[in-house]
DNA sequence: CCTACCGATCGGTAGG
DNA sequence: CCTACCGATCGGTAGG
């Protein structure tokens, strides 16, 4: 039932109703447009899923109409590997500089599993880290050879654990194979997620400790006997 | 534009050309119609998630019509909400078993958090185990009425570990508060679903050997020096 | 449990 | 970046 025969223009629309201001000149293209969308997919994805978020809902976040996040990325999907990605940049980045310090700094293991610890409680817990939980529950939603690309810095990220889990290896410190290891206690920390509410939980350093307790065997068994 | 003047039947539809084979009397209505809806969506919500998945995808892995599996389920919710009610009552049952048994065997605290671990694993990697993993994942697809009748069943299971845990922390051999360091343990063990591969990984004795070795500290401290 | 269908929504696009 | 729109899909339902 598509008529060729539009209606008179007049009944059609108002000519501009809108009630959202106008973009000033500088507010355009000057690239926070798509950053914000960004911030917003990244928000709302965690919150709501993947699937669950509307283009729409996105473009609403940031006052834009439902066809324009489609100027900015070619596919939702596309949206969605460039908020894991920067996600994973940064951790990957905070962590770096992380290990940077402690390398700078001569720690001995046990203080550096504890630097790790902190950057990593940080990465996911802090104020704005919406992005990397979106990698971590999303991952289903991605393409395989979008899968690939994440997997690298997702394996330099664990790389940077190793040097440290090997140390207290060694030393005895820590009584479970690198690996494993290095599984279970990421997963101890990424599982945090799920839990900490920042209003009424513990500090991240409280966090931290509490974790270094319950990985790390005495330091100093049978030299400081508890009391 | 709807029509109340049907067209002639002859010309609706071939009289019966479906190539499935008629159900026998015995099959129908027995119940186990619903289970295996309940089964297959629990491996496509799973596989897939929640939303991704849909209710014809469901139909048609137990060889239904694409209506049908609201004859046996109100909704695509209430469906998603029975898969996790039978997760977390198995879940619960086998738990509970489990600390049954270790009662009566009079085993101490450190073996107890062995038992409960062990089962723990089963319940989220033995096979046919994709119902649990449903609850963890699409929580956030819940109503909140849906939310708190489970939550009764989450906090009961919970609870179980209170005691071991509490036993381990006065003796000193776990040195975590007992909330956070449940939080902890369960948060590594409960990981495992996302990197768990039963055909390249350890067995559930080896995993559950290396996370004590990980979360309790040498319970012959300075008694076995590491030779 | 199937048939036949509806209303709503959604990702995406043409053209400006 | 907006307007106006399309094609496809999806949860759900009436009636049998």
């Amino acid at each position: 039932m598509k008529s060729d025969i539009a209606p008179p223009a007049a009944d059609r629309k108002p000519k501009r109703a809108r009630g959202r201001p106008r973009k000033t000149i500088d507010e355009r293209d000057d690239g926070n447009r798509r950053q914000a969308l960004l911030s917003s997919a990244a928000r709302l994805f965690r919150r709501k899923g993947f699937d669950a978020t509307t283009t729409r809902d996105i473009a609403a976040a940031v006052g834009m109409q439902s066809g324009s996040p489609f100027y900015h990325f070619k596919s939702k999907d596309a949206l969605l590997y460039a908020v894991m990605e920067e996600g994973m940049r940064s951790a990957l980045a905070h962590q770096q500089a992380a290990a940077q310090t402690v390398a700078s700094a001569g720690l001995n293991p046990t203080q550096c599993l504890r630097v790790l610890i902190t950057a990593h409680f940080e990465v996911l817990l802090g104020p704005g880290s919406d992005f990397v939980p979106v990698m971590l529950y999303e991952w289903r939603s991605l393409a395989p050879r979008q899968h690939k690309a994440l997997g690298v810095l997702i394996a330099e990220y664990e790389a940077l654990w190793l040097p440290t889990l090997t140390a207290l290896h060694d030393s005895g410190e820590l009584r479970t194979p690198v690996r494993l290891a290095r599984l279970l206690i990421l997963g101890a920390l990424t599982w945090s997620v799920q839990w900490y509410d920042p209003k009424k939980s513990a500090s991240l350093q409280d966090l931290s400790d509490a974790a270094m307790n319950l990985f790390i065997g005495h330091g100093a068994c049978a030299a400081v006997p508890r009391s």
